[in-house]
DNA sequence: ATCATTCTTGATTAACTTACTCATATTAGA
DNA sequence: TCTAATATGAGTAAGTTAATCAAGAATGAT
């Protein structure tokens, strides 16, 4: 039930360029800095979100990643499933990425009593990430 | 956010051991041919579940392994808690496994935000796993 | 007593994941 | 064109997961 080190880092990189989003950009080391966080991992993972479609970035002089979305339309349940992959405990109650398993004596899954309880963890911890913006993280609270 | 296999396996042998508890033992080979789980792993893991205090066993002809606690008493999560170690997404929001993260830029950790947020995912894992019992388990429904 | 059966313990391992690091592009601005 | 920045991909050390193996000790049956 761990989440890792590579969201962990992420999130609070989001947080910084949440923080001075629609004032300027932010460059890698800046990040790296603020948040102590090793630059070329940083790097990866600010290249992952990029790809993921949540920020943008220049390259050279006065370059810097930015956010391309504004902060309220960004969850954190979103930023963890693109770093950290599904959020679900096991892959036979994952919504975004299903997967069954393949040694489950249960042949009718619905019966399968720790499907149940994981579905209901799962549908606990999305009920919190995906309602949970950037703007909420950066001040602290959940809106609503 | 992974449940291991080494957790899934011990559910699923405490669902079997729930299934017959009062009436019968079970010995290792019955529960890892019913829940198709490798039979030097299980060992393991009924080995760390008897140091742990939920089940009993006996050696020899008529062995086998028994809940020592009746089911309605165990839950989930302290299952879990053996087996994988702390609910909790990261350490700096466990209750039952407290760790301070070196790397925080926050001072004052109650300002963390990535610990207010994890804080209110552990609670809400917690909540359904603390209050999850072997019984409800083996029924496929909580009570309350 | 002896033997087969079963749990007990500890060591070992292969595969995978995590958290990095490094080298080498490529692009943008001065 | 020089320099400051991002881009990309490969590589790696340490740790974890999911087992496997071998040898020992207790129990019951004969």
């Amino acid at each position: 039930m761990k989440l890792s080190k590579k969201s962990e880092y992420g999130l609070r990189a989001l947080l910084e360029l949440t923080l001075v989003h629609g004032k300027s950009t932010l460059q890698r080391h800046q990040i790296a800095t603020r948040q102590h966080i090793p630059i070329e991992f940083l790097e990866q993972i600010l290249l992952a979100l990029k790809r993921a479609g949540i920020l943008s970035s220049r390259r050279g002089m006065k370059g810097g990643y930015t956010l391309i979305k504004s902060p309220g339309e960004i969850t954190l349940g979103q930023v963890i499933r693109i770093l950290d992959g599904p959020l679900a405990p096991i892959g036979c109650v994952s919504k975004t990425a299903y997967q069954k398993c393949g040694d489950c004596p249960y042949a009718d899954h619905a019966q399968c009593p720790v499907q149940h309880v994981m579905g209901s963890v799962r549908d606990a911890i999305a009920d919190i990430l995906d309602h949970y913006t950037l703007n909420d993280f950066a001040s602290g609270h959940r809106k609503e």
